[in-house]
DNA sequence: CCTTTACTTCAAGTCGACTTGAAGTTACAT
DNA sequence: ATGTAACTTCAAGTCGACTTGAAGTAAAGG
């Protein structure tokens, strides 16, 4: 801690550690414009308060799989001028829980497939409806194919 | 299709087709020992059907969030010997859905936090639940620090 | 026999989300 | 005033799960 100055605005160390994550995650954010700081006189970030909640929100949709680049735009839907509101965070989260059902929907067909098909131990792959649920895989660019899909 | 004969082993682009992941995901899970495949005469791959199996469980996993190294902990339970029966894949397939049960119930969690907490506005972020939830990041390691975790 | 298509290996590239390190600067406590 | 902890930027490294490309070999159809 740097100073005790209760309205004071946070280094970006105190910053990290309310807000539970590195100082480099935090650059790493603001870099793609996730998050603002203001600077001191000798170039040193400053945070407002109300940028935890930017970042409790970040690390929360990160959590139900969504990539910073979605969240970018998510959070590019709150207003510029003022501090979000109550209203601004609950038309967020409405688009985001559809999301957490959706995965939590996907989940449960893999369940119940599980208990008739691999479980089986059955030949048939090309009707397997495990097999066939993810066909839209394969050929387009280089990195991870599943790990997370974010449909 | 290389040749008709139905009871024949099938070659890497027969077998990729089939079990629909690209020839280069194949020799990179032979390469992990997460599949086998013979050799012809000329050093080539023939894969026996059996592997068709093999392949739709390591899809299907990773749909759940498991690494390939997970995985391969998983199948190397399986008999080396005789081709894996009802009772092996029903074995490794409870495992697996205790795993699924975890990830929709994490799931769950967080969407009730959603409606009391982020949807919310609060500001008390260091008592919000969304915000506490995942505690145990940051330091230790390069790569991505979410987007999925295979807790 | 010849041509095409499918295969072989191996090294290097890719993607997202950061981390790590180097070299230098600022701020606070004594 | 000074020591040191915390900060600054920037380039390069890391991880998992593959893909891509080059250079060469094999197999099937005509």
């Amino acid at each position: 801690m740097t100073t005790h100055d209760p309205g004071a605005m946070l280094s970006i160390g105190d910053f990290a550690a309310r807000a539970g994550v590195t100082t480099s995650a935090l650059r790493y954010y603001e870099s793609l414009d996730l998050i603002r700081s203001v600077r001191t006189a000798g170039n040193q970030r400053r945070y407002r308060r109300a940028e935890l909640r930017r970042v409790a929100f970040i690390r929360a949709a990160q959590t139900v799989g969504l990539s910073l680049d979605e969240i970018k735009a998510a959070l590019d839907r709150l207003p510029e001028r003022r501090v979000p509101d109550r209203a601004d965070w609950q038309r967020l989260s409405a688009d985001w829980r559809r999301r957490i059902e959706d995965r939590i929907a996907r989940l449960r067909d893999l369940q119940e497939d599980l208990d008739g098909c691999i479980g089986c131990g059955c030949l048939s792959i090309d009707r397997c409806a495990i097999y066939n649920r993810e066909d839209a895989l394969g050929e387009e660019g280089a990195g991870p194919r599943l790990g997370f899909q974010t449909p």
